[in-house]
DNA sequence: TTGAAACTGGATAGGGCAATCCGATTGGTA
DNA sequence: TACCAATCGGATTGCCCTATCCAGTTTCAA
């Protein structure tokens, strides 16, 4: 609504007053802690506690939980990027491959809130969109090498990797802390059986739509609730 | 409390009045669709509903959710166990081995209440637990024949096989009935992976503990919210 | 036919969630 | 120093969930 001085990286056109600014670093902090522990599923009051503020104070700064989410993930976001970008200056197509396999869902294990954001995708923000988007064409590049170097099956598609991503995330969320290695090996064997030559055929890939659109649908909310405290 | 008659499969002690009979099947046969559709998640209104009978009626028959859940999916769970039992009886027993992945997942992604129901495990019922643990050792056979025919490979664990239904529940839930077909994929990459000779090892299987207890750990509740409702 | 136990379902309790309101407090400037 | 607006946080709203209560209804045996 206010015109004028759309920078499209212009964050702070007032400069917040310095308690209020302390604030906000604390919210984030305890909402990348939170978040991460317990899933995108934790409660907005719970990350209020963790931050020792009030509840209102953070939906001031964050006037809805999907801009507290894009806050928080944003340079996770930027990390998962760079990973591909790390992945394409290796010199070994392959190695860099699996590399940029085996980091991006390290990344969905270590967080359990990243790993909902990478496969649900809804509306978080743009610049978090952006930034899939960035990775999901190096992506293709690297998978482009990789199949040119003879070491990745030529039916690999684009699209395997958001599988991945959507199973690695069933794994983890599964799994959880009681088996925190367990993610490794179904990977290992993602890889193993991505590695040329094919062993043979596969049913086809879903339409690039469906993907995303199945992204989209899924809810931002409720998964893993943090503990149904069954002391039965 | 009420002592005698303690038959394992003695179903009722009790011959339930005949208008609580006919709504038990009704209640039954509406969770059944409800929960395939939405996933463990649907609320108990929307399955009385969809039944036809009060939210009170569906409680004195189900004291509780897990009751419902458990009796839902008995007989999912019975063909469950059954596909190890056809698979056992191939005389291929590769053949066998993947013929019942392959349909394990199929039932999987048929019904999005079974997917829940058999990676989180929460304490269903003692029958299904009995079902479970019947398909366990059966699979183990399974494994152990692929293996001493020479066509699995030699490190696969039956762990794996929850693993697998970890990952596959993630591809199914993530991807819903936008690519409903995804999971045939991400399968058919998995049976490749597995097949002699292994190319290459593998990190270790989560201790057999391990994995119990993640099912155990997992919240029963709330997954896949029916409907956002974004007219936006 | 009749009566009581079993059954029915709408209204309601009780808890968790995201999000809002308002009086008290604090920051920064004149 | 003194003031006002920005900020703070606890109480509250509104919604959805599982589960319970209770007055009216139905089944079935005598």
């Amino acid at each position: 609504m206010t015109p004028g001085s759309q920078h499209p990286d212009g964050p702070a056109p007032q400069p917040l007053r310095s308690d209020a600014e302390r604030n906000r670093e604390r919210i984030i902090a305890a909402a990348r802690k939170v978040f991460a522990r317990d899933g995108l599923g934790a409660s907005m009051a719970s990350v209020a506690r963790e931050a020792g503020v009030g509840i209102a104070t953070m939906f001031r700064r964050f006037p809805t939980k999907e801009e507290l989410v894009a806050a928080v993930f944003a340079d996770r976001m930027d990390a998962y990027a760079d990973a591909v970008a790390v992945a394409l200056d290796d010199p070994d197509p392959w190695h860099g491959f699996i590399g940029y396999l085996e980091a991006a869902c390290a990344m969905q294990a270590a967080d359990y809130g990243f790993a909902d954001v990478l496969t649900t995708s809804f509306p978080t923000a743009k610049a978090m969109e952006e930034r899939r988007n960035e990775a999901y064409t190096g992506m293709v590049r690297l998978i482009d090498r990789a199949k040119a170097a003879g070491r990745l099956r030529e039916d690999f598609d684009p699209s395997d990797l958001v599988l991945i991503h959507m199973a690695n995330a069933g794994v983890v969320n599964a799994t959880g802390d009681a088996a925190p290695d367990a993610w490794r090996r179904v990977v290992a064997l993602f890889i193993q059986s991505f590695e040329a030559p094919a062993r043979g055929p596969l049913p086809a890939s879903p339409e690039h739509d469906a993907l995303h659109r199945a992204m989209l649908r899924t809810s931002p909310a409720s998964l893993t609730t943090p503990e149904p405290d069954t002391t039965s």
